[in-house]
DNA sequence: TGTACACCTCTAGTTTTTCTAGATGTAGGT
DNA sequence: ACCTACATCTAGAAAAACTAGAGGTGTACA
């Protein structure tokens, strides 16, 4: 068995985060659910994955959250990004198109 | 401070090994020289990270390595590509293309 | 009524991957 | 003789994500 690959690109995981907040406040469950279904199913991310990382967010002072009821008439706890947010997101979005941009530029050479 | 942000995506280093070696046999400093000078120096790998990097894949079967001379007449170690390592190539990139396509999706909508 | 299920949060411990911070050595030029 | 660029390598730390759970709440339906 060859090594196992995952469903998400290692160091991507804050950014996308951010970026599904700043479009409108959700709860955990709910960002997993929307990265999910915006890349097709090809972006997973997991529980064990998503608290941990909400709540170092929160630790750096991009997002916050309150309690809030969903849809489904459930408590939850929602995020919404910060106004530092906003530049981390900017930020990690500049890197990454940098970044994905070089990786593309390395592979396609023949 | 914020977080320092690398000069890599964290899980490309194999890949882009592997695609180096794919044109040509190389040695380990000749490949940080080559991704640096085709990515324009956006992409940089460490030689603290390569050389474990190196011995990986070789471990896996995907490179094989000897001794050699350089164009500076010096000894190194060059390694290839083996024929599992452009099956393990050819898997890589399809993985890489396929979730970086899905990060770029999330980092789109608005 | 109760019970199953989908929804929702959370954490301890481990693994994977890379980085830091070095040590070591050689060839060629001054 | 010494400096610089070329070249390999490793131990230990750090960062990020994964595994593998535990626990709690509405809603529907048997």
């Amino acid at each position: 068995m060859g090594k196992q690959q995952t469903d998400m690109i290692r160091g991507t995981l804050d950014m996308l985060v951010l970026k599904v907040l700043s479009l409108e406040p959700m709860h955990g469950w709910g960002i997993c659910e929307r990265i999910k279904l915006i890349s097709e199913d090809d972006l997973q991310v997991n529980q064990g994955s998503l608290y941990p990382a909400l709540h170092k967010l929160t630790q750096e002072g991009w997002i916050k959250s309150y309690w809030g009821l969903t849809e489904n008439n459930r408590k939850a706890r929602f995020y919404r990004l910060t106004r530092a947010g906003q530049m981390q997101l900017n930020a990690e979005a500049a890197h990454w198109d940098r970044l994905a941009t070089a990786v593309t530029k390395v592979m396609a050479i023949s």
